[in-house]
RNA sequence: GGCGGCGUACCCAAGUGGCAAGGGGGAGGUCUGCAAAACCUUUAUUCAGCGGUUCGAAUCCGCUCGCCGCCUCCA
């Protein structure tokens, strides 16, 4: 609320309550949702190893005006529309390896709570009911814009909403719309109609959280007028502080515009699924703040698999020392990489609690990967090494898991490359072509082992060859 | 017009008062039959520009330029 960071305290001790905005139910997801779902998973999940109790919400807007016109469109029923695009929603977070909230509610199973928390309203003064609509009367709300940092005086200059004759106040938002000829309606005190797009978060929040709680999160556009209104009427409602701490995550954008619906230059969550593996695109989009715009690109994709890729060839290695490490002691570089992982924990847990900044994280998990490799390279062997770097997978699967990030094996991570790049060879046909060439290359006919090589590289296939045989993995980027 | 944010190497990006993380790319090297992977060296005396505060600024302040967002539904 002060525009800038603050120590984190959550009202009562050991425990954090978590709103997020969903999404509205009338269309197909696009990355933007994506990141608003992810942001706010790494930050439930960094919490909850850092040993709070999270209770996290997120709801689901499954009436709206928009849900109304594609309904009409479609010719169906809107909650058709709603259901049909909750589902795919759940399934599209399913893919992408989002973890659900805790409570997911649907605005259209709390409409007995948004009519007392309006009708509260009304009692207060707060609003006022017009020909079956009822608005909240800005006015009233002496703190209205401190979200956002408008003054109503601004707003009302630059007011281009429709002005309605009845609304006493251009600025004067709808808490409950009556229902037009064909329209889905709930009975209320104030005739037949339905909610309006804020007050269902101010009636679960409530009922789900507290009056007063923690975070409350969602996408950079929501700050106005959704958040602001929110904020209107829930600490009218209550008295109360509504929340403790804003989140907002920043937009994606497409050459450097915001991705959005409206502007059409949106991607879908299905769309990019079908050419990068789900753990790329969480990689991406922790590259960057989450408060910062962060610019969608094939490039950047790449860049991120490729950075993945680094990790599970590090893995690799790892596994394979593990298995052909000799019993001699032989310390290599390990004072550096002492050094390394006695401090790693402590950088990680820093960048994090800096309001969770995930691309400085990231860099130092990708300096321990160096120096495990440097290790690696320095040849050592013995008890005392294996140790060390069983230590160190161990480190980088821990924090891969807060990160939800770095949590496969290679052999899950190549093969889910080799889908999403639709490589033409089964992974038998590879077995064989490999075998072919360890003969060639056994009778030195290094003409005939390159050309299998290069054959399978064509294909997007690349060779590793080591002391112990010929390993495979799928070209990444 | 009002409010807010951003501008760091070839690209992405962290750093918000004390000698500029990390990833990708380029160049050279070690290793290898050759590769790949990995590692090493190198690639910003400089953080849009200009002033100011300070012993010291990419970091704070002011101005200028450029880009973006919100003010209408929007993650």
């Amino acid at each position: 609320m002060s525009g800038r960071k603050e120590d984190f305290s959550p009202q009562s001790q050991g425990q954090v309550k978590m709103y997020v905005c969903g999404i509205t139910a009338y269309d197909v997801c696009h990355l933007g949702h994506a990141r608003s779902a992810i942001v706010f998973d790494i930050v439930k999940r960094y919490l909850r190893y850092k040993g709070f109790q999270v209770t996290h919400v997120r709801n689901i807007t499954d009436i709206d005006d928009k849900i109304i016109a594609r309904a009409q469109k479609d010719n169906v029923s809107y909650d058709v529309i709603a259901k049909k695009y909750t589902d795919e929603y759940y399934r599209d977070m399913e893919m992408l390896g989002v973890s659900s909230a805790d409570i997911e509610p649907n605005a259209t199973d709390h409409i007995r709570e948004m009519i007392q928390t309006i009708q509260g309203l009304i009692d207060k003064g707060f609003a006022y009911p017009v020909d079956g609509d009822v608005y909240f009367e800005v006015g009233k709300f002496a703190a209205y814009g401190k979200l956002s940092k408008k003054n109503t005086e601004d707003l009302m200059s630059g007011a281009r909403v429709d002005v309605d004759e009845r609304k006493r106040s251009p600025l004067d938002f709808a808490l409950w719309k009556s229902s037009k000829e064909g329209e889905p309606w709930w009975e209320s005190p104030w005739g037949k109609g339905r909610p309006g797009w804020h007050i269902e978060c101010t009636a679960m929040s409530s009922k789900y959280l507290s009056e007063t709680f923690d975070i409350h999160g969602g996408g950079a556009d929501l700050i106005f007028p959704h958040h602001e209104n929110e904020i209107a009427q829930s600490e009218a409602y209550t008295g109360k502080p509504f929340v403790k701490y804003w989140m907002h995550n920043g937009f994606i954008t497409v050459d450097k515009e915001k991705m959005s619906k409206s502007l059409g230059n949106f991607f879908t969550i299905k769309e990019i699924l079908e050419k990068y593996d789900p753990e790329t695109v969480r990689y991406f989009l922790l590259t960057a703040h989450y408060r910062s715009p962060i610019e969608f690109s094939d490039v950047q994709l790449t860049e991120a698999e490729l950075s993945i890729d680094r990790y599970y060839s590090t893995v690799t290695r790892i596994k394979d020392f593990l298995e052909a490490a000799g019993a001699a002691e032989k310390p290599g570089t390990s004072a550096d990489l002492e050094k390394v992982l006695a401090a790693f924990k402590d950088k990680f847990h820093n960048a994090m609690n800096d309001d969770f900044n995930t691309a400085s994280a990231l860099g130092f998990i990708f300096e321990l990967i160096r120096e495990v490799n440097r290790f690696l390279d320095s040849k050592p062997s013995g008890q005392k090494a294996k140790e060390l770097v069983v230590r160190t997978r161990e480190l980088l699967a821990g924090i891969g898991g807060i990160l939800n990030i770095f949590n496969r094996t290679p052999e899950e991570w190549y093969r889910s490359l080799m889908k999403v790049k639709k490589i033409a060879v089964s992974e038998e046909a590879l077995l064989q072509k490999i075998a072919e060439r360890q003969e060639a290359r056994k009778q030195k006919d290094w003409a005939r082992a390159d050309n299998v090589r290069k054959e399978l590289e064509d294909k997007g296939i690349i060779l590793e060859d080591k002391k112990e045989g010929t390993a495979w993995k799928v070209k990444a980027g």
